[in-house]
Order: C-alpha cells, then sequence, then structure tokens
RNA sequence: GGCCCUGUCGUCUAACGGUCAGGACACCGGUCUUUCAAGCCGGCAGCACGGGUUCGACUCCCGUCAGGGCCGCCA
C-alpha cells in the first residue's frame, strides 16, 4: 500500500511556524516513503475563507520548497458527500437528530460541569423514538446531526508519537455531524475527506489529539479502515506561551523569514530539528539526508519553546535558526546561492543584467568572498553594497580611524598608479604592489590596506584586503581610491 | 472545574537500568589575522521536587509541583 500523507490547513492568510513544519513532517514522511503528499485546504468556514487567505498558505509552502503531489483541494468542495455520509449514519441509527437549542445545551453542560462531570448528549433528543424524531422533523424544528457514542464504547489507537491512547464513551461526547442548515461540520468533514482520498497517515499537530478518538468512531461508523496516526507536539512562545501571530507578530508567519534574508533550506533544517532529531549530532543535515533519517516514532512528546527576544533586533527570531542561515550562506555550492542573492539585490534595486551575463564569475567570485562574514540574504545589498554599487556610504568610524593619516593625500593616489600598473590583476601581484610601496614609504603596510578597505568600501572590516581588491577590479579600485582623498583631513 | 499530555543546561536536543549525563545555539575566554567575521581550541551551564522498586536509576512505579492541550451547531 502506497503512503498518501496530506497537510490540511485552514486559510488563515499566511503559514504558521508550527503548520510549516507539520507540513515539513508531512513531506519528508511521504519522500522517504516515496508516497504522496496531499495539501487540502480546510475552508468549511465559509466567512473567513478566501482565496487570498489560501494564497498566503501556499505561498509559505512553496518558498520552502514542500511541493504537493495532489491538490490543493478545498474542503468545501466535498460537501454533499459529507453530507450525504452524514445522512447514511441517521439511516443506519448511528446518528440522531439533537433538537436541543444551543440555549438549552449551554444549559447542560453547564450542570455537567458543576457535577464534574462532562457533557456527552441531549438526553431528549437521544431517547426520541425514530417515529418521534421524524415527526418533529416534519414540524419543521430545527435540528443538528449527531453521531451517537455507543455507551460501551472503548476507543483505541496508538499514536506514533504519543504512543496507546485509550478512552471510553463516558469521555466522549455524541458528535456534531451536520448543523440545522446541513452543513456538514469538522469532525464529520475530515473523516469523510481523508476517507475518500485514502489518506494512510494523519500528521497533525497535538491539538487535534481529542479529536482523534470521535474520529476514529466515524471511520469505524463508515465502516472504513483506520490511517496511522502520529500527533505533533506543539511550538511555543518563550515563557511557554502559545505562540500567535496575535501576540508574538511576524515571527510566526514564514514570509517574514524569507524576507528577512533566510533561505529555505536553511528554514527547514531549522524546523526539521524543533520536535525531532536524527539520533546522533547532526545539525545541518541536507534535504537528502532529513529523508533519509526521518521517523515519526523519534519524534519528542514534549512541546518546544521557540526562543526568540521580543523587540530584540539582534534576536528578533531564535538565535540558533539565525545561525543556521549563516551556515548555509557560506556552504550552500555558490551557484544554488547565486539565483537568490539575484533576488536580493534585484529587490534593492541593486541588480546589474551584466552580472548574469559577461560579468557572471566575477559576481560569482564577490559573492563567494563576502558571504563568508554574512548571515542573512539581507547582508548582500546592505553591508555588501560598495560591491555591487559605486554609491556606497562612508562609515564615519571607518574614515577615522583609516583615513585619518594626512600624507594618504599623496599616497592613495600613488598607491591608485602602482596598482593600474599590476598585470595579470591577481592576488600576489595586489599584495606585492601595497607591500612594496609601503616599504618605500616607510610605513606599516596595515596603513596602507586599512586605508584602501576603507577607501574602496567605506566600511572599516570586510573580506581580505587583496582578495577584496582582485574582485572589485583594478579600474574601479583606481578610481576609488582616488576619489577617496577628498574624505582626508587637510 | 473535568479529561488528557509533558517535564534533561537559558533554548533545541541525545540517553531507551550501569555514561565523568553527550551534541548544538547563545554566552565567556584563547588562537589566527591587514580589519571584522568565520574557523579552530577551551570554559560556563541541566536530569523539577519527594517517595518507592532495584545491587544500581535521567531512564520503571506513585505522589507533589509546574507548563501545555481539549472541553463549540469553529477548524
Amino acid at each position: 500500500m502506497t503512503v498518501r500523507v496530506r497537510f490540511a490547513p485552514s486559510p488563515t492568510g499566511y503559514l504558521h511556524m508550527g503548520g510549516a513544519r507539520t507540513a515539513l513532517f508531512c513531506w519528508l514522511f511521504a519522500r522517504q516513503h516515496r508516497g504522496t503528499f496531499i495539501l487540502r485546504i480546510e475552508d468549511t468556514d465559509a466567512e473567513r475563507s478566501t482565496w487570498e487567505m489560501t494564497q498566503g498558505i501556499l505561498d509559505g509552502l512553496a518558498w520552502l520548497g514542500l511541493d504537493w503531489d495532489e491538490g490543493p483541494y478545498l474542503q468545501s468542495e466535498g460537501i454533499p458527500l459529507h453530507r450525504e455520509a452524514a445522512l447514511s449514519l441517521l439511516e443506519k441509527g448511528l446518528a440522531y437528530r439533537c433538537f436541543a437549542t444551543p440555549e438549552q445545551l449551554e444549559i447542560q453542560r453547564h450542570q455537567e460541569q458543576a457535577k464534574g462531570g462532562q457533557w456527552r448528549f441531549d438526553p431528549f433528543s437521544r431517547h426520541l423514538s425514530r417515529a418521534e424524531s421524524d415527526r418533529l422533523a416534519a414540524e419543521g424544528r430545527p435540528f443538528v446531526v449527531r453521531f451517537r457514542v455507543p455507551d460501551d464504547a472503548r476507543v483505541r489507537f496508538v499514536d506514533h508519537v504519543y504512543g496507546e491512547q485509550e478512552r471510553t464513551a463516558k469521555d466522549i461526547e455524541d458528535i456534531a455531524l451536520l448543523r440545522p442548515d446541513g452543513t456538514p461540520l469538522y469532525n464529520l468533514s475530515v473523516v469523510v475527506d481523508d476517507i475518500r482520498m485514502r489518506i494512510t497517515h494523519i500528521i497533525r499537530g497535538q491539538d487535534h489529539l481529542i479529536n482523534t478518538f470521535k474520529q476514529v468512531l466515524l471511520y469505524q461508523g463508515l465502516g472504513a479502515p483506520l490511517p496511522e496516526f502520529a500527533h505533533l507536539p506543539l511550538i511555543l512562545a518563550p515563557g511557554k506561551a502559545k505562540l500567535s501571530k496575535r501576540a508574538h507578530g511576524e515571527v510566526v508567519a514564514v514570509t517574514t523569514y524569507k524576507q528577512r534574508g533566510f533561505l529555505p533550506g536553511a528554514f527547514r533544517n531549522f524546523l526539521a530539528l524543533l520536535g525531532w532529531a536524527p539520533g546522533d549530532d547532526r545539525e545541518i543535515l541536507s534535504t537528502e539526508e532529513m529523508i533519509q533519517l526521518f521517523d515519526l516514532d523519534a519524534i519528542n512528546r514534549a512541546n518546544a519553546v521557540f526562543n526568540f527576544t521580543e523587540g530584540d533586533p539582534e534576536n528578533w527570531t531564535d538565535s540558533k535558526a539565525l545561525w543556521m542561515n549563516g551556515v548555509y550562506l557560506t556552504r550552500t555550492p555558490i551557484d544554488e546561492l547565486l539565483p537568490h542573492v539575484e533576488r536580493t539585490l534585484k529587490d534593492a534595486g541593486l541588480w546589474d543584467e551584466a552580472w548574469a551575463g559577461p560579468e557572471r564569475e566575477r559576481f560569482a567570485a564577490t559573492v563567494d568572498l563576502i558571504r563568508q562574514r554574512y548571515h542573512s540574504l539581507l547582508d548582500f545589498a546592505g553591508r555588501g553594497r560598495p560591491y555591487f554599487s559605486e554609491d556606497y556610504a562612508f562609515e564615519p568610524e571607518a574614515v577615522e580611524k583609516n583615513l585619518a593619516e594626512p600624507r594618504l593625500r599623496a599616497w592613495l593616489p600613488m598607491l591608485a598608479e602602482r596598482l593600474v600598473a599590476v598585470d595579470p590583476w591577481v592576488h600576489e601581484g595586489v599584495e606585492q604592489a601595497i607591500r612594496g610601496l609601503a616599504e618605500e614609504l616607510g610605513v606599516k603596510a596595515g596603513v596602507l590596506i586599512n586605508a584602501a578597505r576603507t577607501a574602496c568600501t567605506g566600511q572599516k572590516v570586510g573580506p581580505g584586503l587583496f582578495e577584496l581588491l582582485v574582485v572589485l577590479g583594478r579600474d574601479r579600485v583606481a578610481s576609488r581610491l582616488r576619489r577617496a582623498v577628498s574624505r582626508l583631513p587637510l
């Protein structure tokens, strides 16, 4: 039997961290078993469901590289089928019409709660004879269709994460299937859809663990084989509070990570390690490794805290995620990284088409050189600006430290002249020219080196100077050196 | 309140009765260097608490405490 898993988010407009991890785990599991990954949007709550809301989810998944094999299906498309299933249950006597009003139910619930118990059903409706029930329905009395949980029900299933689960009828209330207007409710819809889509493994958040008992009963009532279940622990905010967009803002939405310069692979890797570990000490895992090593039974049962500091720009998200992005930035094969950098530079208005054509090699060398100390794609357009544009800023601190020597007024043009003569334009030649001039001038090489760094980039720090100059190119270096003279003190 | 789940460094985690309780991030030192990172080396830091069971418990059992989930004619 081939594995079929589905990710079934509600259309909330954006992909939540928790949802993203659920989707990732579903995807890893499906890929590992060469199965099918299905995307289904749970849009039966008509009020809240718009296509824009769905689009946000799709964008998040696409960015993460979690491609689905079937769908997106809309749960609302199956409404007639859901209703049909409910009616068949009613027909078979496994469900009944519940005529209690919401107000009555609320009172019943309160009374039950006061007694320390749990509300399970409306006694009046549940014990109504078929004839009586038909009569009230014919009269036009509104009713909800409810599944009758057998009094001797004992529901068991083995969860891949939480282990054996068991519950008896006294802890399971009768399941609302259809509203008075005939529209289906969640528990019914998921089960019917999961059956018709032949889902073999249900991987979802732990908040659905309790629903599972009801759903198992529905599978049985509908005569369908049970899928396997794996409930994932939740991802909490610092302080173990519930993580929500409302309370915590953009950190919870995956598009934020895209906007803030994350490489999708890095984020995927970080997410994978929230609740799961390969068993050995590896942290950086390629997608292939993750697919190979992933194991539902190895998932941690405890909720994970997503650790970030609100209001701290340095730690706007979990520091491990930040670190991981840096690792991916420096280790991703350069050809794979280039498109991401291109996107970033385009967004910043710094892109030059030549870098995709005749200048590609130099562009790649530049990126490869500066990425060593970057942690985000955004750094290429920020700190990396001098490498891609003539319009770059001079940091006051850098000028103060490296362009303070008045004699540089003469030395910088001299240096430019020497460098123009360097041929071929390679590391050794450039280094020789600079060190040679320093010696002739009787100054420490560091003086010229640091002055050249600031003159050519406006910055105090950066890659090794000789590599830096090579990558910038002879002409650019010479002109920047000469232009920088204006920054010197008199 | 009821039912259920969970509890190893600040955070993510490994351990499946016998380990000096391991790794990673963060943090703090050192090293390297023309600068800053990275890298490398080192350090700090944890079995929630109390009882059992056992020759021996982070591992098993019970209780306490703490945190979380669910308790809709939402999904």
